[in-house]
DNA sequence: GGCGTAAGGTCAAAGAAAGTCAAAGTCAAA
DNA sequence: TTTGACTTTGACTTTCTTTGACCTTACGCC
């Protein structure tokens, strides 16, 4: 009921090894039983630049998705994913994003909740639905993260 | 008994055994034969901040309803804030009651920081001024507070 | 070069869940 | 008997996922 997760999570396991992996896209698309544009639709949402990642592909014979991890130096991490955010940013990119500062030790359990929850859909239900929700977001996440600078 | 009881209890007994509970909407609502907005209702009046929950959700193929319960201790001083807050709160009471656990020594510099930020007009700025602004600012202030309880 | 085939890409429709809002119902207290 | 708080209901909305038809690009061979 969310293929579109466990192939996340098979691409993210394959990237903690390695800082990139190169996928054919047809041949993971069969292995998880599903059409093979889904593969496009996880890397569209998932595998983002905002989110550190690169995608590079290559159609034709001998075809390829190669995703790559992008390695910052941690000091300027936080100032990087900053350059990199939009003024809109969904929960699941600042789950996503935060994750990835934890799994780096810039910043700790109790801050990745305190982020998580004051960007939280919960916290901030009392915006109508549309995009005003997720640029309030972003101006919280990114006000937030500058405070771990 | 009201239906929005048994499923109010059906939930806490969840809560119960574990510190949160991972919820379909949907099957919970036929389990008790009632209409799937019903459930929002019980959440929205049983299962919130004040009470001592934190609630997350996702739409779509594999949405669920996450419910965490925060043990709220008695004669606690966050916990009485919380009881004391409306649904509506500006900066400047913020920052007042934030001074207030300061000296008291429930939160520290850093976490009053945090919080300031997350409330602040400058985070909130993509709101309209209104009354929205500030229900905003209550609902991250309280969910918030409770990380601290 | 032109053609066949083997990739991957795009986009929009259909499906799956949860959220919102306001009307209608209940019931006790004034 | 009216009022008002609380509850129930359902039509409509928004978000996220799955699927499939059709498009584009790259090889390799003649």
């Amino acid at each position: 009921m969310k293929i579109s997760d466990s192939i996340e999570n098979f691409i993210r396991e394959l990237l903690e090894a390695q800082t990139s992996v190169e996928l054919k896209r047809n041949e993971l698309a069969s292995y998880f039983n599903c059409v093979p544009s889904q593969i496009n639709y996880v890397i569209q949402t998932r595998f983002t630049t905002e989110r550190g990642f690169l995608v590079e592909s290559r159609r034709g014979g001998g075809g390829y998705v190669k995703i790559t991890r992008v390695e910052l130096e941690n000091n300027n991490m936080i100032e990087h994913i900053l350059g990199r955010l939009g003024n809109s940013v969904d929960i699941m990119t600042v789950e996503a994003i935060l994750n990835s500062l934890y799994v780096n030790n810039i910043i700790g359990s109790a801050e990745v909740k305190i982020i998580m929850t004051a960007c939280s859909n919960n916290a901030l239900s009392a915006i109508p639905d549309g995009p005003v929700k997720n640029r309030v977001r972003a101006d919280i996440f990114k006000s937030l993260l500058l405070l771990f600078v």
